[in-house]
DNA sequence: GCTTTGACTCTCG
DNA sequence: TCGAGAGCCAAAG
């Protein structure tokens, strides 16, 4: 696996994330050894792997739900599905959550 | 090939 | 706790 964008690297790690786990847009930037951490948001928004890569687990460093195509709403939805609480658009205990690469 | 945009993050008040 | 501003990277036009 190389040659592959930067985006494809984003999805590749998305489907890494276990169910019931979050991970952050910075964390996947300085596992790519880079600061992109827009860009990685805008490779889950062009993600084509919309189903593989959890997208909806990836979240803002604070612990935010962030921005979702579709609504926010449907974000919390589908992690509350997977057992992440959420609260007011916040995780619920967030570092225990949080998935590390 | 340069400019604009975006599902971000950090710091200051 | 919340709001505003500045900085960084990559893809699309």
């Amino acid at each position: 696996m190389r040659e592959k964008s930067f985006d494809a690297k984003v999805w590749q790690l998305l489907r890494k994330i276990p169910r019931g786990r979050v991970t952050t847009y910075g964390a996947i930037a300085h596992k790519l050894r880079s600061k992109g951490y827009r860009a990685v948001g805008m490779a889950c928004h062009r993600n084509p792997y919309a189903p593989i890569a959890a997208c909806h687990r990836v979240v803002n460093s604070d612990g935010s739900i962030g921005g979702f195509g579709g609504g926010v709403k449907r974000k919390i939805r589908l992690l509350e599905k997977e057992g992440v609480k959420v609260r007011k658009n916040r995780i619920v205990d967030f570092d225990k959550i949080f998935y590390k690469f």
